[in-house]
RNA sequence: CGGGACGUGGCGCAGCCUGGUCAGCGCGCCUGCCUUGGGCGCAGGAGGUCCCCGGUUCAAAUCCGGGCGUCCCGACCA
C-alpha cells in the first residue's frame, strides 16, 4: 500500500481532548476522529487494527464450535418489556420510537434477540448445544464516556451466546469459552489477568472477566501474589481468622459524648484522639426493599455489591440528608447503630469491635463504649466490606495485592434467567418441556484495540504487536528523486505484497525524519529503510519498533527476513 | 446526575481580569527556491460568524444573563 493514498491525518502535537495516552495516539496516528462524545470515526488505519482484532477473535471462537450471526442493532421495545429489563435498564438504553411511534432501542446487547431466535428455531435437546455469535456495534449511553475508545458510547463488541440442553454441558461450554478467550487475549499480545467477577442477582459462581492490566484501567482488582487467586475488587472476598461472634464488652455501658460539628470519621477520630478502626460508621441505603443501615469499622470501605447480594436487592442508594434525618433524627454524621430501627447489616469486623465510637442519632452527640454483641439488635453479619492491599489472600493467606485492569472480555453463566422470561423452551429425551440453559460471552474489540496502546507505546508512538499492526512492515525510501532509491523501493514493495506481507511504502513528498516520526507513530513493527548508503551495500536497513534494534540485511535476503520474523511473531 | 475547567483559522495556544490601539503566535496548508538519514531553511500566500442567543455600552473575543458543546473529578465512606 502507498502511503500517499490513505487518508492517514497525523498530528504533531497532543490533541487537548486526550488525557489517556491510548486516546492520544490513535488521535495523533490518524486512527480515529471523534464525532460526538463517545463516539468516533474510524479512520483507514484505525479500521485496520480493528478488524485485526476481529480476525483474531473469529478464528478462535470458530475454533471453539461458535458459529457467527449478524443480529439487528435496532430493536423493538416488546422483547425487552417481555425480558422486563425495558424498565429496568435505564437511562444507558437509547431509546427512541420509529415512524409508528412503536418503542424502540438500540442494542447495547443481545440476550432478548438471540433469545428470541432460538426461542423460535429450537424445539429439540437434539438442535442442541448451539453457540452463536456476532461482532457488531453496540450503543449504550454511558453517564460519563472517557478514554476515548475504551469507553465508549458507541463501541465494537463480540457478544456470544450458547444454549444447553443441561447445566453440565454449559459449564463445559464456558469452560471452553474460557480457553478460547485466553487464547485470544494471548494472541493479541495483552499482559492481562483472568479474575473471577461478581454474578450479580442472577446467582452461580460462574463468571470470570479478563482484565488488561494498565494505569488507566477503570476496574480494581485483587490479586494474590502467591498463588492464582484474582478477583475483581466487588467480589473479592474478606476472610477472618476464624468466626468471631464479637467480641466480649471491656467496660461499662455506652455513654453520649457532645460533639458538636464533628462529623466525619476524620473529625471523631481526632476529637477522641483514636483511630478511625475505633470508629463504628452506620451508612443508611434506600432499597427498593425499605430502608437499611450498614454497619462498617470507621477504616473500612463498604461493597455496595456485597450488600447488595446480600439483601438479595438491585436498587441501593445511600439516603439523603432528608431522608438520613427522618430515620435516625439526627443530622447526616451522627448516626449511628444503637436503637436505631431499620434492619442493621454488620460487616463481620464491624461486629468483632470490643469497643467503639458511634454517632447517637442526636445532632452533635456521639456514643463511646459502645459493643456491637451488647448494644444493637444486629440483623445479620457478614463480609460486606472491600477487600485492601493489607488483606490476606483468601485462598492461600499471603498478601494480596490491587491492580488497576481494562475489562476486555467476560464470560458469564446466565442459566435460565432469558430462557425463562423469554420462554425459551425445548423438549427433553424423555419428552419433558425444559427452559434451555444458557452462556453469554462478550468481548470489547474496539476496546482492545485501546488496550493494547495502553500497554504497548513509548514516547515516539504506539508499539503494535504483529498480530495487531496496520501494517506489518513500513518500507521508508529515503529520497524519491534519487532514482535507484525509488526503482528499489518500489521493487521491494511489489515484492512484499507479492508474498503477502502487509506493506506500507512511505512514498510521500517529505523529508525522511518526518517519515521516521510517523513510522514510529503508527507503531510498524518492523521498518524497513533503502537509501543510497544501504544500496550501496546491497542492503536495506530494519529496525524492530519494539527492541529499536536495527539490522542491516542484504537485499537478496530482506523479503526471507522479513517473513522469518513476523511468522515468528505473530505464532510466538 | 453533582463539582470543576474549557470553547479564538485544520491542530496547539495567547489575548479577556483592566472594553477601543486586536483579531495574534507556533504547527499544519498553498506557491516558489533550496534541502534530503530523525518533525530542514528562505520568501510569498490562503484561511477566522472569537461556540450560540440575548443584554450592558458610543464601542464587546473581552463585562452580564441564558443556552449548547467538550474534557476532567466524583457519583458510597456520614
Amino acid at each position: 500500500m502507498f502511503y500517499s493514498r490513505l487518508l492517514i491525518p497525523t498530528l504533531k502535537e497532543d490533541p487537548a481532548e486526550a488525557e489517556a495516552v491510548s486516546h492520544k495516539l490513535l488521535l495523533r496516528a490518524g486512527m480515529i476522529r471523534k464525532l460526538a462524545s463517545g463516539i468516533y470515526n474510524y479512520l483507514p488505519l484505525g479500521l485496520r487494527v480493528l478488524r485485526k482484532v476481529e480476525r483474531v477473535v473469529r478464528e478462535e471462537m470458530n475454533r471453539a464450535g461458535a458459529q457467527e450471526v449478524l443480529l439487528p442493532a435496532v430493536q423493538p421495545a416488546e422483547l425487552w418489556q417481555e425480558s422486563g429489563r425495558w424498565q429496568i435498564y435505564g437511562k444507558e438504553l437509547l431509546r427512541f420510537q420509529d415512524r409508528h411511534n412503536r418503542d424502540c432501542c438500540f442494542g447495547p446487547t443481545h440476550e432478548e434477540v438471540i433469545t428470541d431466535l432460538v426461542r423460535r428455531e429450537v424445539q429439540s435437546y437434539r438442535q442442541l448445544p448451539l453457540n452463536l455469535y456476532q461482532i457488531q456495534m453496540k450503543f449504550r449511553d454511558e453517564m460519563r464516556p472517557r478514554f476515548g475508545l475504551i469507553r465508549g458510547r458507541e463501541f465494537l463488541m463480540k457478544d456470544g451466546y450458547s444454549f444447553h440442553a443441561s447445566e453440565a454441558d454449559a459449564e463445559a461450554c464456558y469452560q471452553d469459552m474460557y480457553t478460547a478467550y485466553n487464547r485470544i487475549f494471548q494472541r493479541c499480545g495483552l499482559r492481562f489477568k483472568v479474575v473471577e467477577a461478581d454474578s450479580g442477582p442472577i446467582g452461580g459462581s460462574f463468571s470470570h472477566e479478563f482484565m488488561v492490566l494498565a494505569e488507566t484501567g477503570e476496574d480494581l482488582l485483587a490479586s494474590c501474589l502467591a498463588c492464582d487467586y484474582a478477583a475483581n475488587l466487588e467480589k473479592a472476598e474478606v476472610v477472618v481468622a476464624a468466626a468471631n461472634p464479637g467480641a466480649e464488652p471491656l467496660s461499662a455501658a455506652p455513654e453520649e459524648v457532645p460533639t458538636p460539628g464533628v462529623r466525619t470519621v476524620e473529625e471523631v477520630a481526632a476529637f477522641f484522639q483514636i483511630t478511625p478502626r475505633e470508629l463504628l460508621k452506620t451508612l443508611i441505603y434506600e432499597t427498593e426493599k425499605g430502608p437499611v443501615a450498614v454497619l462498617l469499622r470507621g477504616d473500612h470501605e463498604v461493597n455496595e455489591v456485597k450488600v447488595k447480594n446480600l439483601l438479595g436487592v438491585t436498587d441501593m442508594t445511600l439516603a439523603g440528608a432528608g431522608r438520613v434525618r427522618e430515620l435516625t433524627n439526627a443530622e447526616v454524621g451522627f448516626a449511628g447503630p444503637v436503637g436505631l430501627h431499620l434492619p442493621i447489616y454488620a460487616d463481620q469486623a464491624a461486629a468483632a469491635l470490643a469497643e467503639a465510637v458511634t454517632g447517637a442519632n442526636k445532632t452533635g452527640h456521639h456514643l463511646v463504649r459502645v459493643n456491637p454483641r451488647r448494644d444493637i439488635s444486629i440483623t445479620q453479619v457478614a463480609d460486606l466490606r472491600t477487600v485492601t492491599a493489607q488483606d490476606p489472600c483468601p485462598r492461600c493467606g499471603t498478601a494480596l495485592e490491587i491492580l488497576r485492569g481494562i475489562e476486555v472480555g467476560h464470560i458469564f453463566k446466565l442459566g435460565t434467567k432469558y430462557s425463562q422470561a423469554l420462554k425459551a423452551l425445548f423438549l427433553d429425551e424423555a419428552g419433558q418441556e425444559q427452559y434451555i440453559f444458557m452462556g453469554c460471552y462478550g468481548i470489547g474489540v474496539s476496546r482492545i484495540v485501546a488496550a493494547a496502546i495502553e500497554q504497548g507505546h513509548d514516547a515516539q508512538g504506539m508499539i503494535f504487536p504483529m498480530a495487531l499492526a496496520p501494517f506489518q512492515v513500513g518500507l521508508i525510501p529515503i529520497s524519491l528523486n534519487d532514482a535507484a532509491t525509488k526503482e528499489k523501493a518500489l521493487e521491494l514493495h511489489a515484492a512484499l505484497e507479492a508474498a503477502g506481507i502487509e506493506v506500507l511504502l512511505d512514498d510521500r513528498d517529505e523529508r525522511p525524519g518526518v517519515k521516521f516520526k510517523d513510522c514510529d507513530l503508527l507503531g510498524l513493527p518492523l521498518r524497513v529503510v533503502v537509501g543510497p548508503r544501504t544500496l550501496e551495500k546491497g542492503a536495506a536497513e530494519v529496525r524492530h519498533r519494539r527492541r529499536g534494534e536495527i539490522v542491516m540485511v542484504q537485499l537478496e535476503e530482506l523479503l526471507s527476513y522479513l517473513q522469518e520474523n513476523i511468522c515468528q511473531e505473530i505464532s510466538g
